[in-house]
DNA sequence: AGGAAACTGTGAATAAATTAACAATAATTT
DNA sequence: AAATTATTGTTAATTTATTCACAGTTTCCT
């Protein structure tokens, strides 16, 4: 099991690498690499080793294969299903966002408690009623849940996500959760995000 | 220069705070703090440590107290201004989410290359041709941005930034930016977010 | 061909972050 | 009022993450 920094960075590297496909780069170096990511090149370097891949000394790391070696750590087989609970502005941004942009992680629905939200289709994926969410996640395989909700609303509606069998949290909300202790949860609080950027802004100018 | 770290698990805990004092909780224990956001009670100690601050021993931190001892390492007195770049899905969102959320932390205006959105208003906030941000940037001491452009600007328009003189920088977009080093740069992208909790899933369970 | 240059891969060193351990102290119990 | 309990603040130990330093390759240059 990897560390998680060097997960987070192997995913940014796939899309680099991918761009870099895209523009028919087939080969980079580890510096080049860091230098888009605003690390070093060591530790890119440390990174890929993690995954025991090795280049073509001398001529950088081959694009391609990069990319299928981060896959195979990343990525499982057929791929894993996601619901966005919650369809308010943020819950519509990150359905929207998704879309299309990885292959492997499937949006298969959205829930929310709004009735006059129900059925409505945002970029192909339909709104479900809360209600109906262990149903759906039981018969879709879904294991992955963002959720979007209003702060008021996020501690009832996680205990249903676990009730439901998601095994990973992704929480939007400004309310840190509580999940069963095999449930994965990641938290982004984009307050705070700010809130750091200031705190720096301010101290360092 | 508190860590970077530290200085997050701040801004969370004083989420929690003013939640505390909104029910009416006057004192806390670092336990409980650090239950709430699944760390540790002496890392809570220890953080609270660092800014200084000491509790009435054996009775937990005084929840008003700390809250604004947070606030005095956290907060400028007067306040950061903020301008929300890219005014789709996600640059709404945004806005909209963060509008009340942090009275130090203040949207002042949004912007856009896309003419039919110029003079549009969200949540009170107005949306302006990204050919006026230095003017504004300036005249309203605007020093934190939050770019939400599309990925194939992002590049293009982050120089704009740079040159308006913005301070810091909230990267919402897939591609890692390219700043001049006295710009404070965070970047979160949710689909590395998802991938990692993927990872995690999968390799877990 | 021989030497210099450019990279990678990695063991060892360093730095940073977290955790353990515990003395000090205030409240509570007996 | 002494003993017990609960909690903080902090030093020291540990763990984790990053960086240094350099041997080993391959390519390039002369």
């Amino acid at each position: 099991m990897l560390p998680e920094r060097t997960v987070e960075r192997l995913s940014e590297y796939r899309r680099s690498l991918l761009q870099c496909l895209e523009e028919g780069k087939t080969h980079i170096f580890s510096h080049e690499l860091a230098e888009l990511h605003h690390n070093t090149a060591v530790q890119v370097r440390r990174d890929i080793m993690f995954i025991g891949y090795t280049s073509m000394q001398r001529k950088g790391y081959d694009v391609r294969e990069l990319i299928d070696v981060i896959g195979e750590i990343l990525d499982s087989e057929e791929g894993l299903n996601v619901a966005v609970i919650g369809v308010g502005n943020l819950g519509r941004a990150v359905t929207t966002y998704f879309i299309g942009k990885r292959s492997k992680l499937n949006i298969i629905a959205t829930f929310d408690v709004d009735t006059t939200k129900i059925d409505r289709v945002i970029s192909g994926v339909k709104c479900y009623p809360l209600s109906r969410l262990k149903e759906m996640v039981e018969s879709h395989k879904i294991s992955i849940a963002i959720m979007t909700v209003p702060a008021g609303s996020a501690a009832e509606v996680s205990t249903h996500l676990v009730e439901a069998g998601i095994k990973g949290v992704l929480n939007f909300t400004t309310v840190p959760l509580q999940v069963a202790p095999d449930v994965y949860l990641d938290e982004y609080d984009m307050i705070t995000s700010l809130e750091k950027i200031a705190y720096f802004v301010k101290t360092a100018g």
